[in-house]
DNA sequence: CAGTGGTCTAGACCACTGG
DNA sequence: CAGTGGTCTAGACCACTGG
């Protein structure tokens, strides 16, 4: 038996099957990484071997090849070889959490502590009705804090939310979130909007900068998981001092 | 002039270019549908046509044809014939998707532009060995680009890609996917970072904003579905020019 | 240097489409 | 039916790797 028949299994090449070629041998291949004969960052025989070893053009080979490369189970290098990818190993979090300060800061090892800036209750504003789906006449909560960590200042931030999820202003402690996950209003979801802006005098004082520091706009709007808008905050973080970090995958159609 | 050359324009197809024959050929194409030659839902010319208008043979026009068609660019129908996609006008995005500076832009209705700042190769830098798991030894490409948007400024982006994974800049012309995405290297995942930052005199003068105007700094280090990393870009944008927008879920544990 | 993957050709036959 | 894309072959030369 070949060494080629030994790594891939023996292969049954029908001309009259119906599924091409290519895609048999591609699941002979696939076939034999799962069961284990080839193990990752094992390189397989060479493409002229395989081609040969089961009368089939390079081409064919390079076909089927192809699609476990596009698949991520295979690598190629030019003049080396080719080889199974390395394990997964995803230990990573989900791709993009809804967080909340607070929570953000421990798992950074920070302490998150806050300085009240107000806590009002008044009718929403135009564009406050707009964006979280009110009638004109009803009221929300808004709640402007300075957001410390490690006792350094790092973030001004204003947070709007219906009295309807949220009637007593002084409920709020530390954690906006904690009490709306307490009252059943808890967000799943949320769109975020964000960009750098030059810090203007006075918010730059609150932050301990200098006045026209950058700073991260941070608008962002949570939605049940009815899809019905909660909560509607505008955050302004200091450029120097907070990295957003997200984590991205591409499309697959 | 035939019609296929009619369509998509002449073709320079120098044997001993840099650049493959099929990669040239897709571009060509690429460019008569940006250009509008071709428009949404319209035919291209059969395979044989264009192998013989361009004097190459049908595979490598396949070649070319199949990175546009897995770039969504191009769909196509046995029996029928290739067609140019409809109009993408994907009314919500998946959560967090990875994409080009170019195909960003197209979504958002703007035509993108590119003045290059430079394109070299080198050695790896030791952070840049470090992030982009590299021996000290290996050589990388650096392509500093200038984005443009609708012909406004948007942002500064200096790209750094193993030698091993794009051998020569200058096959890069728009799109730096499209380019890892022909030579099988298309990453699938990335980590971003993300900050704001005050411009220098240089850069705001390149992005055309006063000197110390909000910036976004974007660090972004790509992956292969191996795991191996391809591309570390460092990206400037523009704060009063660009949103970035994420949406967020919530944990689910 | 031998061996690897990367590109490319000129041809062939197939299944399918749509007038 | 002519024309399309889908598959496949047997060969060639190239750039690159790594001993």
């Amino acid at each position: 038996m070949s060494r080629v028949a030994d790594l891939l299994g023996a292969f049954d090449l029908d001309p009259r099957a119906a599924t091409p070629l290519y895609l048999r041998l591609q699941e002979q291949i696939k076939a034999a990484i799962d069961a284990g004969s080839l193990k990752p960052l094992e390189a397989l025989p060479g493409e002229r071997d395989i081609a040969e070893a089961f009368n089939v053009s390079r081409v064919t080979v390079r076909k089927a090849i192809a699609g476990l490369v596009d698949q991520g189970l295979l690598t190629q290098r030019q003049g080396s070889g080719t080889f199974v990818a390395a394990k997964p190993e995803r230990v990573e979090q989900p791709l993009s959490r809804l967080t909340s300060f607070t929570e953000d800061m421990r798992r950074r090892g920070m302490t998150a502590t806050v300085y009240w800036l107000g806590r009002t209750v008044s009718l929403a504003s135009p564009q406050e009705a707009m964006r979280l789906a009110l009638s004109p006449n009803e009221t929300v909560v808004r709640l402007r804090r300075l957001r410390f960590a490690n006792q350094v200042p790092m973030a001004i931030e204003c947070a709007t939310v219906p009295t309807r999820f949220l009637p007593d202003p002084d409920a709020v402690d530390t954690s906006l979130y904690a009490v709306l996950e307490a009252r059943g209003a808890l967000p799943v979801r949320a769109l975020q909007r964000l960009h750098a802006v030059n810090l203007s005098g006075e918010d730059a004082a609150l932050l301990e900068v200098a006045p026209g520091s950058a700073g991260l706009a941070i608008d962002r709007l949570s939605y049940l998981d009815s899809g019905l808008p909660v909560e509607f905050t505008q955050s302004l973080y200091r450029g120097d001092a907070y990295d957003f970090v997200a984590e991205l995958n591409l499309r697959h159609e």
